[in-house]
RNA sequence: GGGCCGUUAGCUCAGUAGGUAGAGCAAUACACUUUUAAUGUAUGGGUCGACGGUUCGAUCCCGUCACGGCCUACCA
């Protein structure tokens, strides 16, 4: 793919090039001064007033002697008319040299045409840059999927939905840091290259530090810093920024992919249920466009409130009342019968979560806030009150899809290290020892959410695939 | 990692029950001074993903590989 490609066109723009070279021209030229960029000039029309302005050209209509080409820049697209009176002949001749793609500034007077759209007559333009490969066909653009990631420069040029959905994806992200920042949280950095990979379960990326001469490991969640702040002080921060998992590429799964994770000293659950209810509504309604999200059976609706029900409630619901009160046996064989297949080195608790993750998650379609999962599946995460064979946690569920997953995060230090030399086995050197050291100087008792932004905007945009919401997703190298 | 499917012109796609391929857009040339996917006429453009095999002959059948898609597995 990023091999020059010989062919007729580029062949054909070379010698187009070569020719306006001939007649002055640069082509891979200079600044220019433009009055605005095109939506600006768009906004500010007035008749007759003599403006500049620069772009790409997109379309060409030539009609011999009068000639109407579009214009496009990053903020809209605009018509320009080159009228062979108008200008230089020799410039007139000149701008028939010019490819489709080809970046151009031009000086002329708006005016309105007589189907009614606003123009610039010019008289006078100049290459900016010259394009050497054709863009992909302007009605159908481009559909070719692998085309579409590796090249997205030409999926964002020839696509405008993919365009506006970034769009959407930086507003939203804008939207996300102002929101939290409006409520007196601080954005900070924590590093991505660690000693060892915590805060999650998943496989690192590994690599090499050779100053250190020592293996290291890029984040798989930036929890393990960030609660360290809270003990340094910083009672109300977050960070928004990339984690990396060693896992397999699915629809859902990039290997990095935008976290957002928060955390506020002296408060719990139900502060963090505030936070993620302001700010999913706040994004639903100010970047995309109203509380409900899609249409039919499969719309989404944001109005608050939101459901709430227990994991074991969940599990009760779609397995029957006994569920709990049957023997292993019974509940393997009542499970195996819903169609799960069962690894045997599992007990109890692993296959009632297998029924949870295979067989209710997917069914939650409306926001969904499922509270107080088995103390064993989440070791960050402190017990309820009331019963500590469970943790005090809800995961926001949406679409299907687990999207936020809050704590009250544990801070015994004492049991948090109990519960990480068990989760390390025999490899005591997976414990992070300086967060349990920093957990032993005292943490603030705290509520602490995680967002998968990704899959946050997927389900705000209502599209499937991560690889429409990431810019440059992971692809085999070829 | 496993299963199924795909890869044809710059782009979007047809097609060949095995005899080396077509359309639209794009390109080139000519005409045209208010077009909007401009229009009209003419022309050029292909290692049919790569490599092997079967065959008189392979883009088509078979195998291997590469890349992609969907499903699946790993991801508290």
């Amino acid at each position: 793919m990023s091999e020059l490609t010989q062919n007729e066109y580029r062949e054909q723009r070379l010698t187009n090039m070569r020719a306006l070279e001939d007649m002055g021209y640069k082509p891979f030229g200079h600044a220019f001064k433009r009055s605005g960029r095109l939506a600006e000039i768009r906004a500010d029309f007035e008749e007759e007033k003599v403006v500049t302005a620069a772009g790409r050209l997109t379309t060409v209509r030539d009609m011999g002697k009068s000639i109407f080409a579009d214009i496009r820049d990053g903020s809209d697209r605009f018509q320009i008319y080159v009228q062979k009176k108008s200008l230089d002949e020799e410039a007139f001749d000149a701008f028939k040299l010019l490819d489709v793609g080809d970046h151009i500034g031009v000086e002329g007077a708006l005016f309105t045409t007589r189907t009614g759209e606003s123009t610039i007559k010019i008289s006078k333009w100049d290459l900016l840059s010259k394009s050497l490969l054709p863009l992909p066909e302007k009605w159908h653009g481009l559909k070719d999927v692998e085309a579409r990631y590796r090249q997205r420069y030409l999926d964002l040029i020839s696509n405008p939905d993919v365009r506006a959905l970034f769009d959407k994806r930086i507003a939203a992200i804008r939207e996300t840091r102002a929101f939290l920042e409006a409520r007196g949280f601080s954005e900070v950095e924590t590093p991505m290259l660690q000693g060892q990979a915590g805060g999650a379960a998943a496989r690192p990326f590994v690599t090499h530090y050779t100053a250190l001469d020592q293996e290291m490991y890029m984040r798989i969640a930036p929890e393990l810093y960030l609660k360290r702040l809270l003990v340094g002080g910083f009672d109300k921060v977050f960070e928004l920024n990339r984690s990396f998992r060693n896992e397999g590429l699915s629809r859902t799964h990039n290997p990095e992919f935008t976290m957002l994770e928060i955390y506020e000293a002296y408060t719990d659950l139900s502060g963090m249920k505030d936070i993620i209810e302001g700010l999913i509504t706040h994004l639903a309604t100010e970047v995309f466009g109203g509380l409900v999200v899609g249409e039919g059976d499969d719309a989404i609706d944001f109005n608050l409130p939101w459901r709430e029900v227990t994991y074991r409630d969940l599990i009760l619901e779609r397995m029957g009342e006994d569920w709990y009160d049957l023997s292993f046996e019974d509940a393997c064989a009542r499970a195996e019968k819903e169609g799960l297949s069962l690894d045997p080195e599992w007990g109890m608790m692993m296959v009632t979560h297998e029924v949870y993750e295979k067989l209710i998650e997917k069914t939650l379609h409306q926001p969904t806030f499922v509270t107080r999962f088995p103390a064993e599946l989440v070791p960050l995460a402190g017990a309820c009150d009331d019963d500590a064979s469970v943790v005090d946690v809800f995961e926001l569920v949406i679409g299907g899809k687990e999207v936020a997953p809050a704590y009250k995060e544990l801070n015994n230090p004492l049991v948090q290290r109990e519960r990480l030399d068990n989760q390390a086995g025999e490899d005591t050197e997976k414990v992070d020892t300086d967060f349990l050291t920093a957990l032993e100087h005292g943490m603030p008792p705290a509520g602490g959410m995680g967002i998968g932004i990704d899959r946050l905007i997927m389900t705000l945009a209502g599209v499937d695939a991560i690889r429409d919401v990431i810019l440059f997703p992971q692809l085999r190298q070829k």
